[in-house]
RNA sequence: GGUCUCUUGGCCGAGUGGCUAGGCAGUGGUCUGCAAAACCAUGUACGGCGGUUCGAAUCCGCCAGAGACCUCCA
């Protein structure tokens, strides 16, 4: 600490210094997920991100409004083709639920996920849904000052008009001509001027289930309006931070700002993030190339890539060893190594609990606190911060051993420095290992053999001794030898 | 096609004009009846070709390859 916090801004394609609009206090907004189905491991990646975010700014001493909205309304799918059906009421009618329901079951199955994730819950987690006055309002108000225009009963954007006055593409830098020559023309779209401009309200067909009333038509918001509404409602017209996935950067967050300037004569947003995707082999992940890991996949390690489940810390972990703003490639392999890692990591963490102070240290925290926090104001920068860590695992493991020494006042710091980093701004945990205890009659049976093993090896009947364990180990069950006696644990 | 990004050792993944990233794997060691685990130590690198520079993996140019966005996606 000390240092500011710097933070990229993609905005400006730099990164600048955190200064928030009120000292001490934060506004942070999200893009949460459109519930439709379950939560994969895309979601893992911003929710992850900004939680750390949010952690670590809270660990400043900031009082941070997190913010995250949850899309229950208005995500259209195939819409360039002018007929989109919402996600929402497509799943309902393919599951034979009611969209609310659709909704409820996916919005609880994203919690459950978050949880597992060691995610903290936003401050306020609004729904699209629950605003359908407020994005009307907006709707209003940006017709009142002329950037859209109706057209049989809907409501769109216009993209042209804004341009003239702003500059419409700032934030993904493309410019409205690029956009002019490379988007399709189509039939069917004649209810807009331009095939850019997109939609605020939506006339509702008559088998469109999900529909509310307005002067306009009865209808639903266009997808980018519940963001604008939603993140200035609770944050002001004007708040810190607005996070999300790269690729929402064009069009929604392109279009949340026309929004809000178009709507309140000036930008809502300070400083703009966005993490970058997961791959798979490469790809990116997505529906369409069959790659689709959810996270109960990933947990429970019932999909055809996986080698085994991977625990929602060695995900978290997994996560954190790279920047936010780089691409991850999934793989068994960088799964496995970052279990191990967390592994080494969290024995540090109990280590830490039974060391024995001296009178005087051999071993230098100023400078390993300073460079995890130096790594951290530095946009973010987990994988160095991490790095950092295991450096000072290594310093802890040669306190254990004897080779450094620690004052109590230095062990009391070190202590209090993990228990920070790790626990509150990393966000890991100690996770429950699946106990075999439960199962009384295997574990009595497993004690009966350990005891067996125990005479054979007390009689140096090595044969013996090292059947028992092999046939355990064919079966499932793991023998390890410690100085305290002798671990089993189901593999 | 347009816009943009990336290419680091066996794998993942930081960094960046001169100073060991880190993790996993490998190798050597300590411990152990043997193993396993744990701990300690440790090698290999910056896509190709030019240029700028005292010095480039890091800056510039070209070439090759990969990816992202432009359409739903986190």
């Amino acid at each position: 600490m000390g240092n500011p916090l710097v933070i990229y801004n993609t905005l400006t394609r730099k990164k600048e210094v955190f200064n928030p609009l009120v000292e001490g206090k934060v506004g942070l907004y999200v893009c949460g997920p459109t519930v439709y189905s379950d939560s994969h491991l895309g979601h893992a990646r911003p929710n992850i991100t900004f939680d750390l975010l949010f952690r670590y700014l809270t660990f400043l001493g900031n009082k941070v409004r997190y913010v995250r909205n949850i899309t229950d309304v208005g995500h259209l799918e195939d819409e360039v083709e002018g007929v989109g059906e919402d996600r929402i009421a497509k799943k309902a009618r393919l599951e034979q639920l009611e969209p609310m329901e659709v909704v409820q079951k996916y919005m609880n199955t994203f919690h459950r996920n978050m949880d597992e994730l060691n995610v903290l819950p936003p401050s306020i987690e609004p729904r699209a849904s629950g605003h359908i006055i407020e994005q009307q309002e907006m709707v209003d108000s940006i017709l009142k000052n002329g950037y859209a225009y109706e057209s049989n009963g809907s409501v769109y954007f216009d993209v042209e008009k804004y341009n003239q006055e702003h500059k419409y593409g700032k934030l993904s830098g493309r410019n409205i001509d690029d956009i002019k020559t490379n988007t399709r023309e189509l039939d069917g779209q004649s209810e807009k001027k331009n095939s850019f401009d997109f939609a605020l309200w939506k006339k509702a067909s008559p088998e469109h289930i999900m529909r509310w009333p307005s002067q306009w038509s009865d209808g639903f918001p266009g997808w980018h309006l519940e963001c604008s509404v939603m993140s200035t409602k609770y944050l002001g017209e004007q708040f810190d931070i607005h996070g999300g996935g790269m690729d929402l950067i064009f069009p929604h967050h392109e279009c949340e700002i026309a929004q809000s300037t178009a709507s309140q004569g000036k930008e809502a947003v300070k400083y703009w993030m966005h993490n970058n995707m997961i791959t798979i082999n490469g790809q990116k992940m997505a529906r369409s190339l069959g790659n689709f890991i959810t996270l109960l996949e990933l947990f429970t390690g019932s999909h055809e890539i996986l080698e085994q489940a991977y625990s929602p810390m060695t995900i978290r972990f997994f996560i954190l060893q790279a920047h936010y703003r780089s691409t991850i490639d999934f793989s068994n392999e960088a799964l496995q190594a970052s279990e191990k890692g967390l592994e080494r990591l969290m024995s540090a963490m109990k280590t830490l609990e039974e060391l024995t102070v001296s009178g005087t240290s051999s071993v230098d925290l100023k400078s390993l606190k300073e460079k995890c926090f130096a790594a951290l104001d530095d946009d973010l920068n987990s994988p160095i911060a991490i790095a950092h860590l295991f450096d000072g695992v290594k310093m802890i493991n040669s306190i254990k051993a004897g080779t450094e020494k620690i004052s109590a006042n230095d062990l009391e710091e070190l202590k209090s420095f993990y228990n920070s980093m790790v626990f509150d701004i990393l966000g890991l945990k100690e996770e429950e290992i699946a106990d075999s205890g439960d199962n009384e009659v295997l574990s009595g049976a497993v004690e009966l053999l350990i005891n067996l093993r125990k005479e054979a090896k007390a009689n140096k009947d090595w044969a013996t001794a090292d059947k028992i364990r092999d046939d355990l180990k064919a079966l499932g069950i793991e023998l390890k030898d410690t100085k305290d006696g002798i671990e089993w644990s189901v593999i």
